[in-house]
DNA sequence: TAAAGTACTTTGAAATTCAAAGTTAAAATA
DNA sequence: TATTTTAACTTTGAATTTCAAAGTACTTTA
């Protein structure tokens, strides 16, 4: 087995890696904000959360906020466990590559 | 600017992660101990070393070592400071992602 | 009713990744 | 001496991924 084997294939990516991390410690987030902090397209932003919409690592919730139609994300459970084991996986590989 | 802006996008790769890893902690490693510890084909592990290399983040060394050919890779201290610098950027994302 | 905004989906081209096969040169073996 | 083996690649070509831009559907605001 080798030393990368813990590091989770969806987080290799810094927009999924962002996406997560940003999860991690908001309790939702919408689209525009996530936008925002990330400083990318519309297009490339919904595909990378559906990426991780279809690995169950964020889910979706869709409402209007007055008039307007928002769009919130939310870390799941599984998601949570995934990222947290791939930052143990990271840190392990940086502190103790033998 | 971007939240992920400063994380670098030739160490989003988990096999360049963990070459920069292996190479951070041990002055020198070879071909074939990368190969071992990453668990890649010769093909894989060459083309991503010629990356880093490349960025002028690793250098090569080549040698005989008895009678066989031996190729050592070595961190720069730009590569050094490169991944340092990801690796702070990487912290900053995952406990301080607003 | 026309224009603009939200949150996409689709598209298509470019870039990346990969294993496998091919290469080169030296070393070991027969 | 001829053949085989080993190390460390390079090349190839197919699959996958990534991305911005364009298109879509619906809604609101002017």
């Amino acid at each position: 087995m080798g030393l990368i084997d813990n590091i989770n294939k969806l987080f290799d990516h810094r927009i999924r890696l962002g996406i997560m991390s940003i999860l991690m410690v908001n309790d939702d987030v919408d689209f525009n904000r996530l936008k925002e902090l990330l400083d990318v397209t519309d297009g490339n932003l919904a595909s990378h959360t559906k990426t991780l919409e279809n690995a169950e690592y964020i889910k979706i919730e869709k409402a209007f906020i007055g008039k307007k139609p928002n769009t919130k994300y939310f870390i799941t459970p599984l998601g949570k466990q995934a990222f947290k084991k791939h930052i143990d996986a990271l840190e392990d590989l940086i502190r103790n590559p033998k």
